[in-house]
DNA sequence: CATAATGATACGGTTTTATATATCAACATT
DNA sequence: AATGTTGATATATAAAACCGTATCATTATG
């Protein structure tokens, strides 16, 4: 049915898990009702053209007509660059390149798969979003068990510990961060970007 | 109404005259209907996503979301390729070149202003869209007369019918490209109708 | 475990899109 | 001068979109 716009819509649906924003949210900053947005994501409806526009600016996306013969140059630039801002300071992405390294080779070790992928990708966040100094400390010290694997390999339920305590840290983060970090994402507030 | 949408749709209408083409053959290539891409054009009806598609594609078109940071990037590209490729014959751009000087000096020789403005318009055409060898040589036959306008001032009812035969030429070149430049844009021909 | 948040659905009801078809005035073409 | 083409409209009808609201099963969270 939808065939020909599902790519669109699919994006649509990326962009607003990318931003971790959950459909209701999608639904207060867009005015689109919930269920709407579920049936446009889910291809059970085609949106109308002012309805993916409202969505697409709340989601901080333009909608655009671009010629074929051009589509290859501007793939290039929507894909080559790097969505989010990285604004980490050095001791958050070493520390988190650390345990990303550790993980691929100790995935195993956790108490179950789900654990472990709950793990990746609260690494997998917490390498975008910075952490403020304090919330740091916590980070380091909840993963400092780690440093010691090698001599001293910690039993599941320390891992499960970690894993979770790793967990509530990202969770801080991300709701600390829709409303001060990314604060003049969406709205309608910014009119005036800078001049072409 | 559709001040959301109106961009797009504004630019939906750009395109389509950019290409000379009609509301109606638009409608042949994209499946909707005439009166329908009339009131789109117009903003009297905001069009659903998969009728913009339809359109766009049918005018070698396509419909994407970009991040708006992305956006200075992307418009860098859009407007900075500018038009058609221009592969013009030599001969082709100096006679083009030769009559646009010609009409520079003695436009006030045509008939009529508005006999003088289509030849304006043909000659402006005529310097983008190639012509095959032999239809260069009707052009430059019917324009020969010119050369001699110097010594020998052509008649308003020559002017007339040499205007006339440059529409003609000029015409024919607009189909022409129509069918061969654009041949593979539109899908909707071959899902309808499949002629071969 | 209890609670809250999430996404998927359902349904009645209003509004809008979209089609099919035709007409019309303004031009363009022959 | 006769004929085609163009874009704008009109009307009637079928088909969706869209909203409100509400429910439900999962999953996340405290």
């Amino acid at each position: 049915m939808a065939y020909k716009t599902e790519h669109i819509t699919q994006q649509l649906r990326a962009a607003r898990e990318a931003q971790k924003m959950s459909q209701r949210e999608l639904s207060a900053r867009s005015g689109l009702t919930q269920s709407h947005i579920s049936q446009i994501e889910r291809g059970t409806m085609e949106p109308g053209l002012g309805s993916l526009v409202d969505a697409a600016r709340a989601l901080d996306l333009e909608v655009i007509l671009a010629p074929k013969k051009l589509m290859p140059a501007i793939r290039n630039i929507l894909d080559s660059t790097s969505v989010s801002t990285d604004v980490l300071t050095s001791d958050q992405r070493k520390l988190v390149g650390r345990l990303d390294r550790w993980f691929a080779q100790h995935r195993g070790a956790f108490a179950s798969a789900s654990e472990a992928d709950t793990f990746k990708d609260s690494l997998a966040l917490l390498r975008h979003l910075p952490l403020p100094a304090e919330e740091m400390d916590t980070f380091k010290e909840a993963t400092a068990r780690l440093d010691r694997w090698q001599d001293d390999p910690p039993s599941r339920q320390e891992l499960s510990r970690i894993a979770h305590a790793v967990r509530q840290i990202r969770n801080a983060a991300v709701h600390r961060d829709r409303d001060a970090v990314v604060p003049r994402s969406a709205y309608a507030l910014d009119e005036e970007d800078d001049n072409a």
